[in-house]
DNA sequence: ACAGCTATTAGTATCAGGTCTTAAAAATGC
DNA sequence: GCATTTTTAAGACCTGATACTAATAGCTGT
């Protein structure tokens, strides 16, 4: 043992290896990192990786849904505050299904989503029609972050909103 | 017993089951038709119907079967064509849910979903992460239309993708 | 009515790929 | 050298099966 960094580092590669190789055993696992198979299992259960049925179960399950992920609600996030055509406030809670893969990070869509709710909802109008959308991205949502999103109305030159 | 009707019938039963909901077990589909799980075993075994986790298995694989950065589920619409590293294509029916309140017209975080997703599964890495994004909408989308994202990987002066 | 047959069910042993727990063994820190 | 972490091993149990055997139920032809 060259102190915990091994540990970490014997994690980190798990970790990937199971990303690009979601349907290894436990036992493949351990061979390819030459530790014994109940290593193997200690890092998974630490480091809160499913076993190999769930993380199967669970892709079977997404290529199931589809497009059905998105359609749950019309506004993704929920309206924490909303004053009609001056601003407003929406949080979004990220879960496990809105992350890439087996990574933590959430689907930049989703994010994309909650900002395009907001800023749609915010405008006191019987039907609002996105235009154009520019962003960046300043860092990774991960599962379990707290997205909060606020949109505030602007006035063109021309007096549009 | 009605002669081999009753069990013919039944078999038809099961695959419909089977295949309208992959993932139920044994028990279930026992408890659904009314049988004991050996019934349903038999049947299964005598019409070359796999077991739930084989079944599983290949719904997971089908669906990351080409993509190593994606799997289909994650993709917001259908890849119909992909080349890693140089080009993809996706197709969308849009369907009623996506729409936005009472109008026909696509909400756009569907549309950017769409987009974003196809861009994601034509870079062949195990992770990507989306940095920035701009469009301009040009026209609305309806409830029916079907979308076409067509994703091409570009390369930046300084050699990156 | 009863043998003869198919269809169904029950029971046992075994497997894969785990879980969870306890305990021993090995490596490391100081 | 001894305490502490890290790794490995060992055992009992779980689910959803397979493969096989055997018993029972239900109908059929004569």
């Amino acid at each position: 043992m060259k102190t915990g960094t091994a540990k970490q580092l014997r994690q980190e590669r798990l970790v990937k290896l199971i990303e690009d190789n979601p349907m290894a055993t436990d036992q493949e696992l351990a061979a390819a990192l030459g530790v014994s198979v109940s290593t193997v299992r200690l890092d998974r259960a630490l480091m809160g990786v499913p076993e190999l049925r769930e993380r199967i179960r669970s892709m079977a399950q997404r290529a199931g849904s589809r497009l059905r992920s998105l359609s749950q609600s019309e506004i993704v996030g929920e309206l924490l505050e909303l004053e009609p055509n001056r601003w407003a406030l929406s949080i979004l809670r990220t879960v496990r299904e809105m992350a890439f893969r087996f990574t933590d990070i959430v689907w930049d869509h989703y994010i994309y989503s909650q900002a395009s709710s907001v800023a749609v909802a915010v405008i006191d109008a019987a039907t609002v029609i996105v235009d154009s959308a520019r962003g960046k991205y300043k860092g990774h949502a991960h599962v379990g972050d707290t997205l909060i999103a606020r949109a505030k109305v602007g006035v063109r030159r021309d007096g549009r909103q």
